[in-house]
DNA sequence: CATGAATGAGGGTTCATTCAT
DNA sequence: CATGAATGAACCCTCATTCAT
């Protein structure tokens, strides 16, 4: 399923072996001779690849925000219906944590808020990918579709956050994805987030 | 400012200096002599009243989840008016924010999401909250106020992720609070959690 | 029962509550607090009589060869039968393991190898007392009763071995002592280090 | 001369440290970083081969108590005469003395007592030794050798007693061994406990 | 490529001791 | 006499990283 290298080989062995660890333990207690043995390598061949534990990290979490900066990118084309956009957001976010959940808890775990918070970094991505949130919002108060009343700072905070709070309380319940829960969740956060909450007079 | 203990002695020269170190490090590199030395105490009594690093990091963290529990419990008063509770509750956070910035700093960068996933203490809170939560939506579903075809679950994904999301971000940019900003949020938040992101047609 | 100091007060206090300690736990894995908590007093107040842990652990190993040479001593009068003076001295070490097993425990499991081989009072108490035992072998061969093909290192080697042998049996095991098992006691080793334990042609 | 892992590398190297500065300084006062320069080696490969302060300790006991307990079990055969069964028991220890004077001091310091009495693994040792000298007198009574009225626990106590006695007056004064001095102390304990110290009438 | 022995700086923790009250 | 808050040197252990083979 997963092969970030290109190559299938003990590189990707050692991807592997390192998303998991660092998904069960965390960075901070995830040991270098865990992975390896886990990767079933010697340590040493880590170090080969990789030069440090920082640099495995970096290379795991790089893998997420590159797809999601280019799934953002891709919902720029102005042909697509507003609407569309924000379903594709959302199902990006609940595929991948059906897909790759090793990848995504790392995220939510140890990256979408300490490494964003202690690591220029992180920070950087983590502007870049609510700059992507804004554009998107801004066409759509240009486009006509939503109101022009409130910044679209707010409305990324209220659209990026449910996606967020959606997808960190199936990591940290550890809950599994399934299809019909995926076409619930996608449909409730959309209507919410486009009609509101309060019952129409 | 801040007095956890009630008495304004080395414990809680102590409590301030970790509140300081841990936001500005992380729990993993927090050394216990950089708080010994920023409360201006010996290295041996902060292990005197706390005896350990994380027990430290929990007192801490308690005083967090206990004054988010008792707010969320002070909801619950069926007398009050339903979106008047949606604004106390965004205006406790964002106070929390304004007055104990290196509370809610830790609380974003090193509980919500690390320490929820990693321990079981950690879990039982988050869930607790999340918990509260719901019952406050499930109450306004019940008294007419809420739409009743989008379950709990999700409309306190939108709401808290709503929150979250903001809290996150001024915490991750370290920006300042204002009163201004303070009532555009809690308006923005709240607008289009109960109307919607829509044009009305 | 026991009053070492002469007086009932807070030191006979402590002094009860180290010897209990230190023969529970051992000296190196004594605390001072244990030994304060126990006699119920504050640990300042173990320092105010006794200055150091290992002042205090004198005190009472002190106590302990005091009473053996005092003893020993005793047995230096001529008038006294000599099966009788070696019964004296077995009934000694079996009397104040009666009365006194915290005392006797912490000599056999703290002092007599390790504190005797790693410092020089405990050594000279050694020797002292095995000097006292030689003598008193010594004097057994003058009066004809001993046999003089052996030197009186090795007499005392068996006899002072064989009560130690004993001692540690019942404080390694545990176990309690009668009057019945002391009476057994005393004459088997006696009886064996007189007459032999070879059967009699 | 010593080579207990039957490779001389650097686990031997540590080994051989640790049984000197064991020896020298006793367990308390053993700083692993002493034993580390001692064998030459970096402080991490110490806890690279044995993992802690405690295995490394154990370790070596276990070497003393394992040789002890092989030496015992050989007595068993019924083929060998008693009297020279006492004779190997009494030499083993006394060349223990000679060929491994650390090994030996170690036991008598530090295990003897405090570790057989502080420790589940100890008692357990110095019992199963126990055991086997009385099975020894029990088949001395059994052939007609030893006189039946005295128990197997007395006999072992003489018997035992007599040659810790030995070994621990030449351990706490550190003196060296000699073949006059060997042959010595196998019969004069050997003569006492067979025969008896009383001059025969 | 691959191994794992070897390194050593770093950090949490302990606990005997001091001293102001 | 009595207390216990306060001190800080000492030490065990961890683990990322290096490097000879």
């Amino acid at each position: 399923m997963l092969n970030l290298m290109g190559k299938n080989d003990k590189q990707d062995l050692i991807i592997e072996a390192a998303l998991a660890v660092f998904r069960e333990k965390g960075y901070a207690n995830t040991r270098m001779a865990d992975i390896a043995k886990r990767a079933g390598v010697s340590y040493g061949l880590v170090y080969h690849y990789f030069g440090s534990k920082d640099v495995l990290f970096d290379v795991i979490v790089d893998t997420w925000w590159s797809s999601a900066h280019a799934m953002l990118d891709a919902q720029k084309s102005p042909g697509v219906d507003f609407e569309q956009k924000l379903i594709n957001i959302i199902r990006f976010f609940l595929d991948t944590y059906a897909n790759n959940p090793d990848l995504i808890t790392i995220f939510v775990t140890e990256v979408s808020r300490s490494s964003v918070y202690h690591t220029p970094k992180g920070l950087a991505n983590f502007q870049k990918t609510f700059k992507h949130f804004e554009d998107i919002m801004g066409d759509g108060q240009k486009s006509g579709f939503l109101r022009k009343d409130i910044g679209t700072h707010y409305l990324t905070y209220i659209f990026l956050g449910a996606i967020e709070a959606f997808i960190s309380v199936m990591v940290l319940g550890k809950e599994p994805m399934s299809a019909e829960r995926e076409r619930r969740a996608i449909n409730s956060i959309n209507q919410v987030f486009l009609n509101g909450a309060r019952v129409k007079a």
